[in-house]
DNA sequence: GATGGATGAGTAACCGCTCTCTGAACGGCC
DNA sequence: GGCCGTTCAGAGAGCGGTTACTCATCCATC
């Protein structure tokens, strides 16, 4: 391949576009590449006529030295991985950008791997991302506690966000979903609801079941529960909300705030107001939903602190020092205009 | 480091914790390294119950080749970097997004490092996430065309997005703002309006200069224009939405949907009615304007398109055929219900 | 039966860097 | 002046793969 014939005698002046090694400014600084690394690197001590001479034939040839040369010989790549389900998600995407920036203060960069819901691929992606750098940041809500345990060994060090493993060593940042359903049945219930309908989110969502489990547990006694299949987006919220109307409901809880926004559009489509005939209630407080009219009652969720708490660990975990105890967040309900007094009737 | 001592004779039935490597697989079915390695990738023929046995013995071992290795000795990563100036940015998390699908299709992974628009840093950036991976896409809005210039040497192959650069080779992906602009000018014109404010986003926005200056080259003539300082997202938009009540503007073009959004529902407040008293214009056409209340007029920026297009196009550079031709996007107006005719008074 | 051409496994160089180990040079001390 | 301890540059062995080249083997051909 690189098949680079010393055509003549001449070597000095005209190196021709040889590629720019440790080795070809070790020549030129007339050093060893030893030599050359150690300046480069600047943890030993090198005389400084001979530094000056390595730094100035560096500059003069342009050399940077390859970090996948690097990687190989230190075992360490610079690198962390974050795999996720589904990039699309604006939860992921915010997780993503506090992590990388974290990450970034320490200047690792870092990987992006999307499953795309793929269950299949999942552990082969993981095991993939894993071995190009030095630590993963695990979002596989789905994946199955049998297959995670297996695998991790392999993924080590590495990060859960959002989903458990029992007994696992791996630091677990994750958010108490359940609390937060609670949370907003109580403030319902002290509303007067009796009658509540819940949005569900995809099946493939493990936060999904997770606040339908809490809501059917809690269902039977001091309230009706009507489950709507829904989805994720605006446009899920807008389409369901007409059912909302037939099935006699005074509230509803929305599997996220996009879902909730679409009903609340909806809703105010169809001339049925806001929280005087129906309550609306969100998940997530993402940014915009205090300006939607009515502002949005939603269980506020801490997204900005998954990213760098991440960080923290997998950077624990990396230099083998004492990582911080695994936290469980707990949302917290922000009542807004979107929930009111039921309709007495 | 790895000072393992070979404390006995018996080799063969405790590797101990020895690091799977091709040279222990190799070992273990009894054949060179080479004929492990032509296993793994399938490109030379092996006689099939040499191949069985090394199958096997990876199987066992539980053997996956480095990544870092294959890089070093390949010359190729199967990695690809994406610069961008603010990963919160909804814009650049679109494009992320996508790319990261379509390069994912390619069995190709995405590096991910964000400059926090931070101009000193970028350059060294670029050359570091680049020589980290076979490919670049650059996001750098306010990088001066002088220093990209003498970058791009050594940021090749890459592909430009959102900016352009004079007689440069690298394939470039641009929206035309300006058209965009223009489109809504029209519409506001024919409507009757004559007064119009624009909600500025970031000075560091190069998008955002686009904009200005068309709207400045435009008044004038036909309308006047009040420029108002403000930002790119919901809160900026509604708390600059005071202020439009004071300078008498019929119509406001906001620097992207997320301000129009703010506004809309700061307006809303109010008490001020859309689009009867006060016309309402973004501009991206993010997913869920077409829920507000009331549906938003924009101009609809294909950011799905970019991702795939860029990879696409950092692909054909990278297996050295001939790449497609530039593109310009071109936005699209969306009249909805933000906008109307100006009132007469 | 000798020869020639396939076939396919092993040898070893290489990718670009790091770092241990070796040994030369130097200075201080007795 | 010889000895020893430092200091610091160079030699070379990795890191874990890939692959050009060599060479043994086998089979077909004359």
């Amino acid at each position: 391949m690189s098949n680079r014939s010393l055509n003549g005698p001449r070597e000095d002046p005209a190196p021709a576009n040889e590629p720019v090694t440790i080795g070809l400014v070790a020549r030129a600084a007339n050093v060893s590449r030893a030599t050359v690394s150690r300046v480069m690197n600047g943890n030993t001590k090198v005389a400084p006529h001979l530094a000056d001479r390595v730094r100035q034939a560096a500059q003069e040839l342009g050399y940077e030295p390859s970090p996948v040369a690097r990687s190989l010989a230190l075992g360490r790549t610079g690198i962390v991985a974050m795999l996720v389900p589904d990039l699309g998600n604006p939860m992921f995407q915010g997780i993503l950008h506090r992590l990388t920036e974290a990450a970034g203060d320490q200047n690792y960069r870092l990987l992006v791997a999307d499953s795309n819901e793929n269950l299949q691929e999942e552990p082969l992606l993981a095991i993939e991302a894993r071995r190009r750098c030095d630590g993963l940041v695990l979002c596989a809500p789905r994946m199955p506690d049998e297959q995670l345990r297996e695998l991790a060994p392999r993924l080590s060090p590495f990060v859960l966000i959002n989903r458990e493993l029992p007994e696992s060593p791996a630091p677990t940042l994750t958010i108490d979903f359940s609390a937060g359903i609670r949370d907003i049945l109580t403030h319902l219930l002290g509303l007067g609801h009796r009658r509540l309908a819940y949005l569900a989110g995809p099946d493939t969502s493990a936060s999904n079941h997770a606040r339908l489990e809490t809501l059917r547990t809690s269902a039977g006694k001091e309230f009706d529960l009507v489950e709507l299949p829904c989805g994720a987006a605006f446009a899920d919220g807008h389409s369901v909300a007409d059912q909302l109307v037939d099935i006699d409901v005074t509230a509803v809880i929305a599997y996220n705030d996009l879902v909730a926004f679409g009903v609340l559009s909806r809703l105010h489509e169809l001339g049925i107001s806001v929280p005087a005939q129906m309550s609306v209630v969100g998940f997530d407080d993402i940014e915009f939903v205090r300006y939607t009219t009515p502002p949005l009652t939603t269980v506020s969720v801490p997204l900005d602190q998954l990213g760098p708490q991440a960080w923290s660990r997998l950077w624990a975990l990396m230099r083998e020092v004492t990582v911080e105890p695994d936290v469980r967040f707990r949302p917290r309900l922000e009542v807004r205009g979107s929930t009111g007094p039921a309709p007495r009737d």
